[in-house]
RNA sequence: GGCCUCAUCGUCUAAUGGUUAGGACAUUGCCCUUUCAAGGCGAAAAUACGGGUUCAAUUCCCGUUGGGGCUACCA
């Protein structure tokens, strides 16, 4: 059988780290069985489905690198649309096949009319509440005779309706996280499948369409733990097969509880704009809750894809460690290629206005190398790079090296810039530079430091900088010297 | 409150009966070095607690404590 696995998400407004690891992992389980992975849109709650949701879900995911066999999908015109042959995935559009098998339901015993108002619900809560008694309706409506039902609708009552858990007995099922897990059937309630207005609630939807759309692993969060009995018995009670179930841990906040907004970015979106790379958050977000058992630290999507087992994630849920991710990001930027950086770069240097069309690509590359091994976001790097564009202004005391002293740098610069003059364009490389101004600086008895620390400081004016020569030639001959004149310029 | 669930360094985790409890991030020391990074080599840092089972428990069982999730006509 081909293993099939969805991603299932609200469009409720973004989609959220924990929600990518969900889909990641998903993901991952299709394409290491040669399986199919689809996107479903669970929009049945209109209250709650945010404009724009659907299509910040589909970009999110593929930015991350993770684009849907199946399921909703963005055409070329930007436009929503659908793939694939087990439609329609989006949900709302999907209500006559919801009330199709709720009528079944309602048919075969299994699910009743309930005409309870929300005050009559609350006033039970209450009641169950104040007396430590387990929440849960009480099934006032569950064995109403069928001319009361009938007279009630007559009447035009408003009603949900509500799937019959069977009031003794267990429900046990194997989660591939977890293991065993048992509830005590009384305990679960007759939970609510037809709303009011006639949209099915998630529990029905979902095992409705995961039958129809034939997944054959229902992966997320454990949030979802606690409804699983009620889903595993509407397929029962629907005679299908229940697919593989498996809870992931939560994401974490640094206190523990489950990850919010409140306390940092949550949104994959916000990541993508502050300069994380794809890669660094696909492989930082996968080692949340789950590792290889090996000591590398870093995998590629196509490892994950090999590596990636059940057996191997963990059930505690785990702290969203931003620290660990700026690590990751910083891997995955130093091993981008100068030619990759300026690609991936770009929004942030045309957004700062640093760069233009008649930028020079190479000179551009050598540039922002300048910095690679120094940010830690790509969105550092115009503010990091901007003293190659426009020499910012400095006190020239920083211009004195801590072993050296004011006379010596007034002594030092100007013998410096008198050099540099005889050295060709043709040589103006780092290499070169650094060859031949060691030698300079040995022939002339100076300290390393004492020419190499005014130098930098005239070409970036920074107490923190990159290396001189690199800087030197990202700046060429004549500005080189430029900037060392108006260092003189400020001695004074 | 009830139900479910979880528990190894600060964080992410490895080790399932016998290890000096390993790695990574963060912290920190040293080296490299003109500075900042990067890099290299070190350091400190954990099996929540209490009972069992066993020759031997991080590992198995029970309990305690603590955390988390659910407890909606939201997903």
């Amino acid at each position: 059988m081909t293993v099939r696995t969805r991603f299932a998400p609200s469009p409720t407004g973004f989609l959220h780290v924990g929600g990518l690891r969900t889909a990641l992992y998903a993901y991952l389980i299709a394409k290491q069985n040669g399986g199919k992975f689809a996107l479903r849109i669970e929009d049945t709650d209109q209250k709650r489905t945010v404009e724009g949701g659907v299509d910040n879900i589909i970009r999110s995911l593929a930015w991350a690198g993770i684009v849907a066999d199946e399921g909703a999908h963005i055409d070329e015109q930007g436009k929503i649309m659908q793939v694939g042959d087990k439609g329609p995935y989006i949900q709302s559009e999907r209500l006559d096949i919801y009330s199709k098998y709720a009528q079944e339901l309602l048919d075969k015993g299994f699910a009743y009319y309930c005409f309870c108002t929300p005050e009559r619900l609350e006033s039970v809560r209450d009641y169950q509440q104040k007396n430590k008694l387990p929440t849960g309706y009480d099934r006032h409506c569950r064995d109403l005779g069928s001319d009361e039902v009938k007279s009630k609708m007559d009447a035009g009552e408003t009603h949900v309706l509500r799937m019959k858990m069977p009031t003794e007995g267990t429900t046990v099922f194997q989660d591939l996280v977890h293991g065993e897990v048992t509830f005590k059937n009384e305990l679960v309630d007759d939970q609510v499948i037809l709303k009011t207005d006639g949209f099915p609630t998630y529990h029905l939807a979902m095992v409705v369409d995961d039958h129809l759309m034939e997944f054959t692993h229902v992966i997320r969060g454990e949030e979802w733990l606690s409804s699983t009995p009620k889903h595993i018995q509407l397929f029962k009670y629907f005679g299908w097969e229940v697919p593989q179930i498996a809870h992931l841990p939560l994401l974490l906040n640094a206190d523990k509880s489950k990850l919010s907004k409140r306390q940092g970015d949550v949104a994959v979106e916000d990541y993508a704009k502050k300069g994380y790379l794809p890669e660094a958050m696909i492989n930082f977000v996968a080692f949340l809750g789950w590792n290889p058992g090996t000591e590398q630290e870093l995998y590629s999507m196509e490892q994950l894809i090999k590596e990636f087992k059940f057996e191997k994630v963990n059930k505690s849920g785990s702290v969203f460690n931003l620290e660990k991710l700026d690590w990751y990001n910083q891997q995955y930027i130093r091993s981008l290629s100068c030619e990759e950086l300026v690609k991936v770069s770009m929004p942030w240097l045309l957004e700062a206005g640093l760069v233009n069309e008649n930028t020079d690509r190479n000179w551009l590359e050598k540039a922002l190398c300048l910095e690679k091994d120094r940010i830690t976001t790509l969105a550092q790097l115009p503010e990091a790079l901007g003293f190659v564009f426009k020499l910012p202004d400095y006190d020239g005391q920083i211009l004195v090296w801590k072993k050296s002293s004011l006379e010596e740098v007034k002594n030092i610069l100007p013998k410096l810039t008198d050099y540099l003059n005889t050295i060709s364009v043709q040589e103006w490389n780092k290499e070169k530079l650094q060859a031949m101004l060691g030698e300079w600086t040995v022939q002339n008895g100076f300290a390393n430091g004492a020419v190499l620390w005014p130098l930098r400081v005239s070409l970036s004016g920074q107490q923190n900088s990159p290396g001189p020569f690199e800087i030197a030639e990202v700046l060429g001959k004549e500005e080189t010297v430029k900037r060392i004149n108006i260092a003189l310029g400020k001695l004074k």
